[in-house]
DNA sequence: GTTACTGCAAAGGCTTTGCAGTCTG
DNA sequence: CAGACTGCAAAGCCTTTGCAGTAAC
């Protein structure tokens, strides 16, 4: 990613923030950038631990509060977390999902044909879209070889 | 359901279960119809408060156990669960889902259009395919009246 | 100056694991 | 009869909650 594409989505973000009354403070920025341009499915611990690194102060209770309170705006998403761990969805483009039933794992697909898919508008009603996809459950390649 | 649909779809499970190798037990056969036709998605817990009443001597750790072993086998499915808990989706019928993502609660809906959407098969590479759905995130009615 | 957020710590709850006894095929 | 499953219990781990101090607006 480069410089303006940052910034332009720091800002977007910061936007986003102020849209539902949130403060824009330098951890929720901080963990804001460890996401951006991430293409994995993190546990709170695993976002908590790409920061400390560089902001050694940041606690574990923030993350994982800044994460929920994220997924409550729309700018992360949890994704269904089979293992009894809670992970998020940091990729903000739209993407789809494999879903191995035997492993948890997730694998992000694109499909320019599944993004155009309309959203049956009288079937949701009164409810807000932010966002959409494809979850495909299955069995991974390397789950099957194992059982086979 | 009538009594001809029930005992097809306890051959169906009998079989997919010999299938992958499960032993059929009366337990294993008490959750399955606790579960069919149900179009919950209820936790672990849910299930077992279910099941007791009719099985005194059933145990939560065999609702559990069950309920990951049926969902590795696709009979059911865990959900994107928001919440701490895993909830399990037992419903068998193609169907798709909206998500509160402030509230975390599934709806779920129906439509045939997406219903025939036609998984991309170069995304999928080696991927065996089980079940597919939608998944709208978004903010329900009654939450978006809450915080307006 | 007010309101919201952070950090720390403890409490709480769900899930997992191990094992002996029992049952299925 | 062998292998798998159940039930019980304890251990483990993640998540939630409360509060005082601090920071954003």
């Amino acid at each position: 990613m480069n410089q303006a594409t940052e910034s332009s989505m720091t800002e977007e973000f910061m936007l986003r923030c102020r849209a539902h009354g949130l403060k824009i403070t330098p951890q929720r920025l901080a963990i804001f950038k460890a996401l951006a341009g991430s293409k994995e499915h993190p546990s709170a611990d695993g976002v908590y631990r790409k920061l400390i690194a560089q902001n050694p102060t940041i606690s574990f209770d923030t993350v994982n509060r800044t994460l929920l309170t994220f997924a409550e705006i729309g700018i992360i998403e949890t994704v269904e977390s089979h293992s009894g761990v809670r992970r998020f969805d940091t990729d903000l483009m739209s993407h789809h999902h494999l879903h191995c039933v035997q492993c948890g794992k997730i694998i992000d697909f694109t499909d320019e044909t599944l993004d155009k898919v309309p959203v049956p508008e009288k079937a949701i009603g009164n409810f807000t879209v932010l966002g959409k996809r494809m979850v495909v459950s299955g069995i991974c390649e390397s789950c099957r070889k194992k059982h086979a």
